[in-house]
DNA sequence: CAGTGTGAATTCCTTCACAGCC
DNA sequence: GGCTGTGAAGGAATTCACACTG
């Protein structure tokens, strides 16, 4: 089962593994699919099928060594070393992603933060200043930068990641609200931080628009595949 | 094929057409799935699929209406009202999502926040006090909260979901890295504000670790479904 | 024509259930 | 006995392709 691809929800499960580990690992050296999944909210078995991946992992019997599984996990997506990254914009979004985040224990260092509003550079967030939109290009390759972030506004957003992309960078998570449009080679994520309101707001309101006492007495509405409907495990009230 | 229950893709979707409407309604009264699709970066036909949820609110030849389709959207996911929130602990999380953040303008709003350390009580974000978090049991019923979000440390987010609920809360937002745990009854959604950085870095990495030029010269591997591999004529081989 | 609505085909993901190992 | 690894089954979500309509 090895040399195959890994599917794209294996990959973001990956993510909420090494998430779940890292806790876990400081309890036990060893956990089983039955407990990670329990951490995690996921299917024993959607686990079990994940690790597969590796082809012989765990041991049976006992479970998953953490710190190993750790270690091929973080491999696997390649965070087993550091990726350097800048900010475009320190708004509430962009700051939320500096230095003194748990960003950076999950190794990604912003280096740099670039802003193309005079009033904003000069700016010092922590041990960083705010530079000119226009010294990424000496300053990315400088700093070995690889991963920018967008957090402008939606308009300046595609001129935002066009500088960055010249300068070098080729990884994009972009927070503004605008589809960028990227060349080949460069690897882009959109991502929107209120979505899960919208999520919330419609398992909430179900039903008769605020009867609230419906959407109260009714049970999760939503999972997570592999879910259990609710009375977690580790479910001490 | 209406009275069924709308799929949990399509519900995630409405999210981000809400999103790209609200600007593509600023240029044209109407849209085409096309449009709409390159805009979201999905497939026309998912697009159809979903809005066909409707039952033909879509005109052939022409498109959707947008001002039309944005209302029923919000009915569904019941975004067409005011939610009020409570956020727990004003971290940089936290802050993220105080008033002068988008999240107001998509009809969440903030209305109070609170916290566990006797530092924080007292400070002032905006027009916001920061209050101590026993005050929720007073605090959340007098401002019809109905929606908690969750910022806090791992260890103390049980608490704080807890006391939310014990106060009449009954959707709840976890940015913590836990997974908490709840009465049935209440909605909760965990939220990784970092996962998207793991898929980057995994894109980028792909390969030898470290061969940035590998990595630069591939195309994006990840396509979100139903993107097209790259400036997409779309179809014919 | 341009563009929706939709069955059918496809691909992808998850759950089941059980054999096999520690 | 406990727990992994995995084929086989089942279920979702997405894409295709085309009839149909304004």
């Amino acid at each position: 089962m090895n040399r195959t691809t890994i599917s794209k929800a294996t990959i973001r499960r990956f993510g909420v593994y090494i998430q779940a580990l890292e806790s876990l690992g400081k309890e036990s050296r060893v956990v089983s699919s039955d407990r990670l999944a329990a951490a995690c909210g996921l299917h024993p078995g959607l686990i079990r099928k994940d690790l597969a991946w590796y082809g012989g992992i765990g041991r049976r019997g006992s479970g998953y060594e953490v710190h190993a599984l750790l270690s091929v996990i973080k491999h696997t997506l390649s965070v087993d070393r550091i990726w350097r990254v800048a900010v475009v914009e320190p708004t509430v979004t962009g700051r939320a992603l500096l230095p003194g985040t748990a960003l950076a224990q999950r190794g990604f260092e912003v280096s740099a933060v670039f802003s193309s509003d005079c009033d904003s550079v000069g700016e010092r967030y922590g041990a960083l200043e705010v530079h000119p939109l226009r010294m990424a290009q000496e300053i990315v390759p400088r700093l070995g930068i690889e991963i920018g972030v967008i957090a402008t506004a939606p308009e300046h957003a595609q001129y935002a990641a066009d500088t960055l992309v010249r300068a070098g960078v080729y990884g994009l998570l972009c927070y503004a609200p605008v589809r960028i449009s990227s060349q080949p080679g460069v690897f882009v994520i959109h991502v929107d931080v209120f979505q899960p309101f919208f999520t919330v707001a419609h398992a909430l309101g179900l039903g008769d628009p605020d009867s609230r006492a419906v959407a109260r007495r009714r049970n999760n509405v939503f999972r997570e595949p592999g879910v259990q409907p609710d009375s977690g495990p580790r479910g001490r009230v």
